[in-house]
DNA sequence: TTGAGGGTAGTTTTT
DNA sequence: CTACCCTCAA
C-alpha cells in the first residue's frame, strides 16, 4: 500500500509516466493502471489545507462534497475554475485518489490548459500526472486508439477535419444521384453530426429521423458514410465520442476496466454537454458515482451545435441522491450591472435559478446608447474607446462583443481610419486555412499512404494537370482492386491507361511520396516538411501567387514548419492538430482593443465592455427566432446574460435605427433584451430626434414591434423618421424623453422616385396623396403605404 | 483541365 | 452587395 499521497513530500511519486504520445506510444500507462488505490483517508489531520483559505462557505462545500453526485451551479465570475482546480488539489490531498485516477474533461483546449496550470499552481508536482485531464475530445480519442479495433478501426485511425467530411459527402451524395443544389452535403453533415450528437448511431436512427433528407434516403446515406469511414480508416469528431460509447455498452468488461480507473470525474461547462457526451460520461461514472458537474444554465448558449440544456436541469433525478450547491457570489462586476444581467435572464422560463449578488460597489450604470446609423455606432464607440484610453484605461481592458462576426467590419473600418490598434478574435483558424491544410495534407500522405482523402486534396494542388478524369480513373481502379487511391496510382503509373502528360505528372509525384518517405527516416521532421512543400512545388505555387493573400500564406507556412519543430514526430503533430485546431500565437502582449464575438467571449472578461447592436432582428437574431421559436429566444437572452456578464466595471449596449444589410438600408427596433433590463440599473442616453430615445419603454417597443411588422396597414405606428409622441415609459419614468420628430410626409418624395419598403422591397413611386403613397413594387405589385415606412431606394 | 461567369445564400463554433 | 460554389465553354 503506498502512503497517502500528500503535495510537497511524495510529489515526485505522483506523476506517473509524462503525457503518452497518442500516435507513436501507448495512450495507456501500465503504471498507473493497476495501482493499488490508496486507502481512503478518514484519519487525515484536520488543519485546514492551505489552498481552501479564501474560498467562501459554498465555494468550499463544493470542494469538500468530494464523493457522490454533485453539481456546481457556479453563476457568472462566481469562481468556478476555481472550484474544479481546488477540488482535484483536495482529492489528491485526501489520498482519495491518485492523479491518473482523476477525470478531468473540459469541451475546449483553453479551458483543460488553465486547469492544468491552476492546479499546477496549487499543488506543485501533481499536474504531470493528471493525464486524464483533457477536452473530451482528445480524452475520448485516447480511449478509442486503445479499442479501436472493437469498431473496425486501427488504432493509428485519421480523425477527419471538416473539410475531410465534407468532401466524403459530396462524393456520397453524388453517389447516389442526388441533385447537390437540392441536398448539399453541408445540410447532410449538418444531420449526422445531429444524429452524432444525440448518440444515435445508423441502426438506432428512429423512423422520423431516418426518413429525413432526400426523400428518405438519410440513413441509407449515414451508413454509407460510415462505412466509408470505416473503409478509410478514419474518425470523424462525433465518432470519437459515439464508438467509445458503442464500445462501452458491447464490451462490459472494457467499460468495467475504464470504470475502475476513474474514481473521480469532474465536468466543466457541464450545461454545454450534448447527449452523447451525457451518456459517455454517465458510463463512466457508474461505478463509484464520483461525479462532479460544474455548470451554469444560465450560459447555455451552444443548444444549435448539439448541446442540451435538459443535462443539466435534470441533474438531480439522473442522479439521486446528488448534492447541489450554488455559487451566487460574484467576484467580477459592480452591483449595476449584476443586477441588470440578473434582470433580464430572469425573464427566461425554465431556469434552476440563481441569485447573484456581489459586495462590490454598486459602479455605473449599465448605459443604453441609441444612434442613427451602424456608422454612428462605429464612429461613437471609437470616440468613447478613445475618451476612456485618454482617462488612464489601457485598450486591452476593452471589448467589442458582437453578435455575429460581420459586425466587427463597421468597427474595423472605423478603427483602421482613426489608427486604433484592435484585434479581432475569431474567424479562420490557424489549422482551418487552406495552405495549412494543403501542407497537412502532404505531411499525411507521406505519414500515411493510404489516407486517401488527403491524398485526393492534394494530388492536383499545385495544378500537375490531375484533373477529375485521372482521379476518376484511380477511383474506379482503387475500387476494383479494393486498394487505397495512394496504390492504385502507382500501379496505374506502371501501366498505359494514362495518357502520357498525367502519367508523367503522377509518376513525378509518386516517387516524390516515396523519396520522402525514405528522406524522412533520417532528417528531422521539420527539415523533412521543407522538403516536401519545397520538392512538391507547393511553396513555388504560393511564390508565383500575385494576389495580395500570397505572401501571408507563405508565413503561415514557415509557421507551421515552426510549430512542427516542438514536436516529437510528424504523425505525433498531425494527430495534434487534429485535436487542437488552434496555435499558439504572441500577439497578447500589445495593447488593443478585443472583437469578438459573443460566443466567443464566454469565460472571459474585461474592464469594460461594449456591446452594440441591440435591435430586433439582429439580437436576438431573427434567424433564432425563426428556427426555434421560444427556445432560441432564450438561448439569445442567455447570449445577452453572458455578454452583460462579461462587464467588471462598464457595460455600454448600444443600437442603431437603421444598418446596412447587404447594401440595403434596413431599420429596427431597440432589441427587446433592453427593456427586460431592470430601470434602475440602466441608464438610457437618448439622441433627439432617434426613436432609439425611447428603448427602455416596452410600450413604444411593442407599438413599435407592431408597426414594423403590420406597417402596409396604415396603422398610426411610428416609423424610424416619423413623428412620435411618445406615453411615459412604464419602465423608464422616461417622460422627459419625449420626442418629436420631423413629420416625414409624402412631399420629400417626387413621383417616379425608387424607394424601398421594409415588407415590399423596392419599388416606384406612382402618386402621392399626403402621407400616403402609392407605389409599385417591384414584386409586390401597386401597394398604398405610409410614406414613413418606405425610404429612399 | 482550367478559368470565367452565373446563381445563390447570407448566425453563433469546438473538437 | 458580396463571396462562394458550381457549371459551362474554350
Amino acid at each position: 500500500m503506498p502512503p497517502c499521497p500528500r503535495p510537497r513530500a511524495s510529489a515526485g511519486s505522483w506523476a506517473l509516466a509524462g503525457k503518452a504520445d497518442p500516435v507513436s506510444a501507448d495512450p495507456f500507462d501500465p503504471a498507473g493502471w493497476d495501482e493499488p488505490l490508496p486507502p481512503d483517508a478518514p484519519d487525515i489531520p484536520a488543519p485546514t489545507p492551505y489552498y481552501l483559505d479564501g474560498l467562501n462557505p459554498e465555494q468550499r462545500a463544493a470542494v469538500e462534497a468530494t464523493d457522490g453526485p454533485v453539481l456546481v451551479l457556479a453563476g457568472a465570475g462566481t469562481g468556478k475554475t476555481r472550484v474544479l482546480t481546488t477540488r482535484i488539489a483536495h482529492l489528491l490531498h485526501l489520498g482519495k485518489a491518485w492523479p491518473g485516477q482523476i477525470l478531468a474533461v473540459t469541451f475546449t483546449n483553453k479551458a483543460a490548459r488553465e486547469m492544468q496550470e491552476r492546479v499546477a499552481a496549487l499543488v506543485p508536482g501533481a499536474a504531470e500526472g493528471l493525464n486524464w485531464l483533457g477536452t473530451f475530445h482528445s480524452i475520448a480519442a485516447r480511449i478509442l486508439r486503445r479499442h479501436a479495433e472493437l469498431v473496425g478501426l486501427q488504432p493509428n485511425f485519421t480523425i477527419l477535419d471538416a473539410d475531410d467530411q465534407l468532401r466524403l459527402m459530396k462524393q456520397l451524395i453524388a453517389a447516389e444521384g442526388l441533385d447537390d443544389k437540392r441536398f448539399p452535403a453541408r445540410s447532410l453533415a449538418v444531420l449526422i453530426d445531429r444524429w452524432k450528437n444525440r448518440a444515435l448511431t445508423p441502426d438506432r436512427l428512429g423512423s422520423d429521423d431516418a426518413h429525413s433528407f432526400a426523400d428518405g434516403k438519410g440513413k441509407l446515406l449515414y451508413t454509407a458514410y460510415q462505412e466509408r469511414l470505416k473503409t478509410l480508416n478514419a474518425a470523424d469528431f462525433g465518432d470519437l465520442l459515439l464508438h467509445v460509447i458503442t464500445i462501452f455498452q458491447q464490451h462490459p468488461d472494457v467499460l468495467a476496466d475504464w470504470q475502475r480507473r476513474f474514481k473521480y470525474i469532474l465536468v466543466d461547462e457541464y450545461q454545454d454537454t450534448n447527449v452523447a457526451q451525457y451518456l459517455w460520461l454517465r458510463l463512466l461514472a457508474q461505478r463509484w458515482r464520483n461525479l462532479c458537474c460544474v455548470g451554469d444554465d444560465d450560459q447555455s448558449i451552444y443548444g444549435w451545435r448539439g448541446a442540451e440544456v435538459g443535462n443539466i436541469l435534470k441533474f438531480e433525478s439522473d442522479f439521486p441522491g446528488a448534492v447541489v450547491i450554488r455559487l451566487e457570489r460574484n467576484y467580477r462586476s459592480t452591483g449595476h450591472i449584476l443586477a441588470a444581467a440578473s434582470g433580464l435572464i430572469a425573464a427566461n422560463e425554465g431556469r434552476l435559478g440563481k441569485t447573484l449578488w456581489t459586495e462590490d460597489e454598486a459602479g455605473e450604470k449599465v448605459r443604453v446608447i441609441g444612434y442613427w446609423d451602424g456608422e454612428e455606432e462605429a464612429r461613437s464607440t471609437a470616440d468613447l474607446i478613445e475618451g476612456m484610453r485618454g482617462r488612464g484605461r489601457r485598450l486591452s481592458e476593452m471589448a467589442i462583443l458582437v453578435r455575429a462576426g460581420h459586425q466587427t467590419r463597421a468597427f474595423e473600418e472605423r478603427f483602421v481610419a482613426t489608427g486604433l490598434p484592435y484585434r479581432v478574435i475569431g474567424g479562420p483558424r490557424f489549422y482551418e486555412r487552406q495552405e495549412i491544410r494543403d501542407a497537412l495534407a502532404y505531411f499525411r500522405v507521406v505519414v500515411q499512404p493510404d489516407d486517401d482523402l488527403a491524398f485526393e486534396r492534394i494530388v492536383n494542388v499545385p495544378k500537375r494537370g490531375l484533373g477529375d478524369a485521372t482521379i476518376q480513373q484511380l477511383h474506379i481502379l482503387a475500387r476494383a482492386r479494393g486498394i487505397s487511391l495512394h496504390r492504385a496510382a502507382e500501379a496505374i503509373t506502371e501501366s498505359d491507361e494514362l495518357k502520357p502528360k498525367a502519367r508523367t505528372a503522377l509518376r513525378d509525384l509518386m516517387t516524390g511520396f516515396a523519396r520522402w518517405r525514405a528522406v524522412g527516416r533520417d532528417l528531422p521532421h521539420a527539415e523533412l516538411a521543407e522538403t516536401i512543400l519545397d520538392e512538391s512545388g507547393y511553396t513555388a505555387m504560393w511564390q508565383a501567387d500575385k494576389s495580395a493573400e500570397a505572401p501571408g500564406r507563405l508565413d503561415n507556412l514557415k509557421e507551421l514548419v515552426d510549430a512542427l519543430a516542438g514536436f516529437e514526430s510528424l504523425p505525433a503533430f498531425l494527430d495534434h492538430v487534429a485535436l487542437v485546431m488552434e496555435i499558439e500565437r504572441g500577439d497578447a502582449g500589445q495593447d488593443m482593443v478585443t472583437l469578438m464575438t459573443l460566443h466567443g467571449a464566454k469565460g472571459l472578461e474585461f474592464p469594460v465592455v461594449f456591446l452594440p447592436g441591440w435591435e430586433e432582428g439582429l439580437f436576438p437574431s431573427q434567424r433564432s427566432l425563426d428556427e426555434s421559436g421560444l427556445a432560441g429566444l432564450e438561448e439569445e437572452r442567455r447570449l445577452a446574460y453572458v455578454g452583460i456578464t462579461r462587464a467588471r466595471e462598464t457595460a455600454i449596449i448600444s443600437h442603431a435605427a437603421n444598418r446596412r444589410i447587404y447594401n440595403q438600408w434596413q431599420s429596427a427596433i431597440p432589441s427587446r433584451f433592453i427593456d427586460e433590463m431592470p430601470r434602475d440599473h440602466v441608464e438610457i442616453e437618448a439622441k433627439p430626434g432617434l426613436w432609439g430615445a425611447n428603448s427602455g419603454s416596452s410600450s413604444l417597443g411593442t407599438s413599435l414591434r407592431e408597426a414594423d411588422l403590420f406597417g402596409d396597414r396604415g396603422a398610426p405606428g411610428p416609423g424610424f423618421r416619423r413623428a412620435a409622441e411618445v406615453k411615459p415609459t412604464r419602465a423608464l419614468d422616461l417622460a422627459v424623453e419625449r420626442v418629436t420628430v420631423t413629420d416625414h410626409s409624402g412631399d420629400d418624395f417626387s413621383t417616379g422616385e425608387r424607394v424601398f419598403h421594409q415588407k415590399f422591397g423596392y419599388g416606384r413611386i406612382a402618386r402621392i396623396e399626403g402621407n400616403k403613397l402609392d407605389i409599385n413594387f417591384d414584386k409586390a405589385g401597386v401597394k398604398k403605404v405610409i410614406a414613413s415606412f418606405v425610404s429612399r431606394a
